[in-house]
DNA sequence: ACCTGAACACCGTTCAAGT
DNA sequence: ACCTGAACACCGTTCAAGT
């Protein structure tokens, strides 16, 4: 039963779930999530439209995989960090993780929208967050205690958080900047604060708000929440 | 110049950009927000679809009213709150609009998505911070750790976390929980969870993953924040 | 087993035109 | 000033058919 071979087909790597699920990531970081629509992975796999649903259920399925996918990019990357000493303790381990997550995801800066929109949670997630609930465990956290804090991390266990004053690259800082200024009067206390903490970052238009560090703030306030977490512990 | 006046129309309340919002917050109220398209929102006006664009520039600015609508919304319910006594604290005060906003939010359950996928932030959600940097600076907080206050609060002081496990309507909790129990041996840490601090979940489909308080978690993370903050504040 | 072509229903939006 | 009809480009998806 020799199965005729498409002769282009032979000079292509078959289509799967995985490679649609990395073409999809490579369209989204291409053009952003947007950009993601089944007629452009099909071009990315050199393919018609039409096959991928030969291969997944329809586009919800292929948005599950491509989160399933980085998911996985997140524990490999762990798993290539150097061992830790067996000295250290829970907050070391997990904050070096949350931090590890953290750069995969800031390769794929439509990556938390995407994340936080979806429902269904797959194997790959399921596993990290156990993996994270065992590093609590280790640090002698009770089950309830341990399931708060899986709840007060939140997305931040993934690596990011959902700033709401996320500035897009259309909108240049210029632009919110004098928007801001035209409402002074309206926002007596954010307007006073840009003079007092960033009185330089008004002409600076590196800075996301003009003053904001979105690395250190993440760090703030995951020691903030991880320290907290700790005193819980010990005073229970 | 008599302008003519169509026979049907002024039957009607005319159409305004408040209307317009109002009429897409209903829309996704009903029915998601994937449900919200141009065509919807036109009906629910007893309207052409094209008559939006006299009105808004295009869909995206009726998200980003609909966020703004809904952020007044919450400003009007903190409004009719009873006055707070003159010896309360920030926290007290704070505490209280967050979960006010809370009561906003939970009644509009597709909000928290389009909230975060927005990232042009308007006047009233500028004047919300605002107001809120004005609470925290009243408890004597510093511009800086005013700062960092907003960015550990996040979403959190507009009343709603993303939750990542949250469970749609489709599949059903039996369901998530036999997906669960089926991959038992790779998740040790979260099955001995389920098991211990909420065994007579197992058969209680009214619960989220089958333990979960969400107000009470909400809870419990804010003043988990707070409480860190205020330490910070006083030793710092 | 794997891929494709034609077609459908639906979407946001443009444009020129009506009153 | 305010609303509309026709049309366009694009989307996800179905179905029957190809090799």
């Amino acid at each position: 039963m020799a199965t005729e071979i498409d002769p282009i087909a032979q000079f292509r790597l078959p289509v799967t779930k995985e490679r649609v699920f990395r073409a999809a990531i490579a369209v989204a970081d291409a053009g952003g999530i947007d950009a993601l629509t089944m007629r452009k992975v099909a071009d990315e796999l050199d393919v018609e439209p039409m096959s991928l649903y030969y291969h997944v259920a329809n586009k919800a399925a292929i948005l599950d995989g491509m989160v399933e996918a980085l998911v996985n990019d997140i524990e490999d990357a762990v798993g290539r960090l150097d061992p830790l000493p067996d000295t250290a303790d829970w907050k070391t381990a997990l904050r070096r993780r949350i931090l590890t997550a953290r750069d995969v995801m800031l390769r794929h800066r439509w990556a938390p929208a995407l994340f936080e929109s979806r429902t269904d949670v797959g194997p790959a997630t399921m596993r990290y967050f156990d993996t994270v609930l065992g590093l609590l465990r280790q640090g002698r956290f009770s089950f309830d205690l341990a399931h708060h804090a899986l709840h007060a991390l939140g997305s931040r266990v993934l690596g990011f958080t959902q700033e709401l004053f996320e500035s897009d690259d259309e909108q240049s800082d210029e632009q919110s900047m004098a928007a801001l200024e035209q409402m002074a009067d309206q926002l007596p206390n954010i307007t006073q604060m840009m003079m007092e903490i960033a009185p330089h970052a008004r002409n600076d238009p590196e800075s996301t708000l003009g003053y904001c560090d979105d690395q250190a703030e993440f760090e703030f306030v995951l020691d903030l929440i991880l320290d907290g977490l700790e005193r819980i512990r010990d005073t229970a």
